[in-house]
DNA sequence: TTGAAAGCGCTAACAG
DNA sequence: CTGTTAGCGCTTTCAA
C-alpha cells in the first residue's frame, strides 16, 4: 500500500548495476550485454518498476505522446476524429490524448497555453474559435498541425476540407432533384473572418447562383453551437415565420439531424416535401430515417495526412509548412429525391 | 523562431530576484511584497515566460491534470460523458485529458500502466475489457475512481448505475404498453463476469418473469462493441431468421438508434407494430423520429459523485472507498405506444 | 560494455 | 518578505 514508488534507483541497486545501465536496458540501447540485460529485466519485473514519464520528459524532451485538442468532446465529429487519429497514432507507437477547447474562450486560452502544449511531443489543434493573434502566440518551435476550416498564417501546417466544392456539391446535388428554395441552415454570409459557415456558406450561394436562382438572405440561418437541439429549434423558428422551402443543406450531419427532426415536427416530409443534404458523413448518419446524403470529406486520407505532417516535422523541426486539402465526395441515401 | 525556452531563471535574472520569488509570484502565496509581485509580473509577460508543467510535476508531484479513460471515443455515451467532466473540472480550476483504451487489449494495458496514469493528479477510469488482475496490477497510490459496470474489488471507489432496475423499468414499460414478444438487444445471459451486458438483461428477465412471460433465450441478441452499424445488421438478421417480436429493449441508446433503423428496413413500424426503449438518455435520442423512450442514468449526478469521490481521495489517500450507486429514470418519447 | 557526474526546471523546506 | 540549498527521476555526456 503505503510503499514509495520504485525508481531506476531502487533497480539499479537491487541487480547491482548502475542507473546507466538500467536505463540503457530499457532504452533497448544496443550497448548492454545479454546476461546483464536479461538480469535488469527479471528485477524490473520483479520490483514491478515502471519508468517515471515525467523525469524522462524533462530530461530528454520527448515523451511519446500527441495532444489533439478539439472543440468539443460531444460533437459526434471530433469523436470519430479522435478514434480514427488515436488508432493512426496507435500504429507509430504513439499515445494520443484530448483536450477540449471549447465551451468558454478562457478554456479555450487555457487549453492552448504553451505550459500545456509543451507537455507533447505533437500537437494536432482543431481549434474553432482562434483568431490569428492567439496562434501567434503559440510557440513555433513545437510541431503543429492545424486541422479545421478557419484560416490560419501561412507558417502553420494545415489539413483541411475543400469547403466550398463540398457546398456547392451538396446544394447542386438539392437542384438537380428539383429543389428551388434551397436554405443553408448553419450558413453566414459575413463574419470577422472565414469559417466553415462562411465558406459552406458560400459554396451554397455560389450553386444557386449558377443555376439562376436567388441566394436570398432569408434563407440563411446561422447557428451559434452546431448541436442537434438548436438545429431542431431553429428550422422550427423560421417555419414558424413562413418561410417556405423545399431543400435544406445543413453545414455539419449533425445540423443535419437537427433539421431532420424540426421538419418532421413541421409536418414535412424528407424527401417528399424538403430534401435534406448534410456534411461530415457521420457514421449515425447512414442508419437514420431517411438515410442522410451527405458530403464525405474523406476523413481517413485528412487523418493519415496530418500524421504525415506532425511526423515530418518531429523528423526535422524546421520542414517547410504544408497546405494540405482533402478531397470531397457526395454519398446519396434517402433525404434527397431519386 | 530557434531562441531558447525562456526559464524562471530567466525571468529572475532579469527581474533580480531570485526564483523562488517568481515562483512564489507565479504560484500566487501570499509572501510576496505587492510591488516585487507586480514587477516579476510585468517581466513574466514581457519574456513570454510560461511555467514547464513537466518540471513542476516532477517537483510537486501536483499537475491539476486528471484522467478520463474511456474505452472508445466515437461512441456518443463517453462523448457526452467527457464533456460533462470537463466542464465540472474547470469549475474547481482543473483539466481533463481523454484516452481512449478501447480497440485492443495492448492498448489498454498501455494505457493502464502506471507509468501513463502517474501523469495525472487523479483518473477516472471508464474501461470496460479489466478483469480484476488487470485492476490489482494498478498502483494503489494514485487516486482512482472507477465508472463502469463490472464488477471490481472492493478497495476501489466506484460510481456506476442501476443497471438491473433500469433494465427493469425499461422492459416493465413495454409490457405496461402491450408488448408481449420482447428482446433484448446487445444483453447476454452469461459472460465470464458480470458487466452491463448481463445486468440489463437480467432486469429484462426479472420483468418478463415477473409479468408471467418466459424470457426465452432467443429473444437475447448479444453485440460485440455496440455500434449503431451491429446493432443494426444483428437486428435485421435475426428478423430474417423469422423470430417474432413486438417489442425491443435495446441495452444502450445507440444499440437502439441501429435497431430503429434495422426495424425499418424490415418494413416494420415503431412504435406500431414494435416498440424499443434505450438505455443511457443521449442527446440524440430525443431527436429521432420517433423520440426514443430510455431511461435516464442521470449523468450529470453521476459525474458529481464521481468528482467528490477523486476529490475526496486527492485530499486524503487513505479516504474510505465508496461505492456510489445513481438513480434511473424512465422518459418516455414516441418509440413505445401512448 | 559499463559507470560517474551533471543537470533538465521547478518547488519544499528552511534560514535570514 | 526574500533567498539559499537540495533534489524530484531520469538521460546526456564523457570517461573508464
Amino acid at each position: 500500500m503505503g510503499r514509495r514508488t520504485v525508481t531506476m534507483n531502487d533497480v539499479a541497486r537491487e541487480a547491482g548495476v548502475s542507473v546507466m545501465t538500467v536505463s540503457n536496458v530499457l532504452n533497448d540501447r544496443s550497448n548492454v550485454g545479454p546476461e546483464t540485460r536479461q538480469h535488469v529485466l527479471e528485477v524490473v519485473d520483479r520490483l514491478g518498476y515502471e519508468v517515471n514519464l515525467t523525469a524522462r520528459r524533462l530530461r530528454s524532451g520527448r515523451t511519446g505522446t500527441v495532444g489533439l485538442i478539439v472543440p468539443r468532446f460531444d460533437l459526434h465529429y471530433y469523436g470519430e476524429l479522435a478514434s480514427l487519429i488515436s488508432d493512426a497514432l496507435a500504429a507509430d507507437r504513439m499515445h494520443l490524448v484530448v483536450e477540449q477547447s471549447g465551451a468558454s474562450r478562457e478554456r479555450e486560452l487555457s487549453a492552448l497555453s504553451l505550459a500545456r502544449l509543451q507537455q507533447y511531443d505533437g500537437v494536432l489543434l482543431s481549434a474553432v474559435g482562434l483568431d490569428m493573434a492567439d496562434l501567434d502566440r503559440i510557440h513555433p518551435d513545437l510541431p503543429i498541425v492545424l486541422l479545421g476550416e478557419q484560416d490560419v498564417p501561412d507558417r502553420y501546417h494545415r489539413v483541411h476540407m475543400r469547403n466550398v466544392p463540398g457546398a456547392r456539391l451538396a446544394t447542386e446535388h438539392l437542384i438537380t432533384r428539383g429543389a428551388r428554395r434551397i436554405a443553408v441552415l448553419g450558413g453566414k454570409l459575413t463574419a470577422p473572418r472565414q469559417e466553415m459557415a462562411t465558406h459552406r456558406a458560400n459554396g451554397w450561394s455560389d450553386a444557386l447562383a449558377d443555376a439562376g436562382l436567388d441566394p436570398r438572405p432569408d434563407l440563411v440561418i446561422p447557428l451559434q453551437d452546431y448541436s442537434i437541439a438548436e438545429a431542431r429549434a431553429r428550422i422550427t423558428d423560421v417555419l414558424a415565420a413562413g418561410l417556405e422551402i423545399d431543400g435544406v443543406f445543413a453545414v455539419t450531419d449533425e445540423v443535419a439531424i437537427g433539421a431532420l427532426a424540426g421538419l418532421h415536427d413541421a409536418g414535412l416530409r424528407v424527401p417528399d416535401d424538403v430534401q435534406l443534404v448534410g456534411f461530415d458523413n457521420l457514421d449515425i448518419s447512414a442508419h437514420l430515417t431517411p438515410g442522410l446524403t451527405t458530403i464525405d470529406p474523406d476523413r481517413p486520407t485528412m487523418v493519415a495526412e496530418s500524421l504525415r505532417l506532425l511526423r515530418r516535422q518531429l523528423e526535422d523541426k524546421n520542414a517547410a509548412p504544408e497546405h494540405v486539402v482533402g478531397t470531397v465526395s457526395l454519398v446519396i441515401r434517402g433525404s434527397t429525391r431519386n
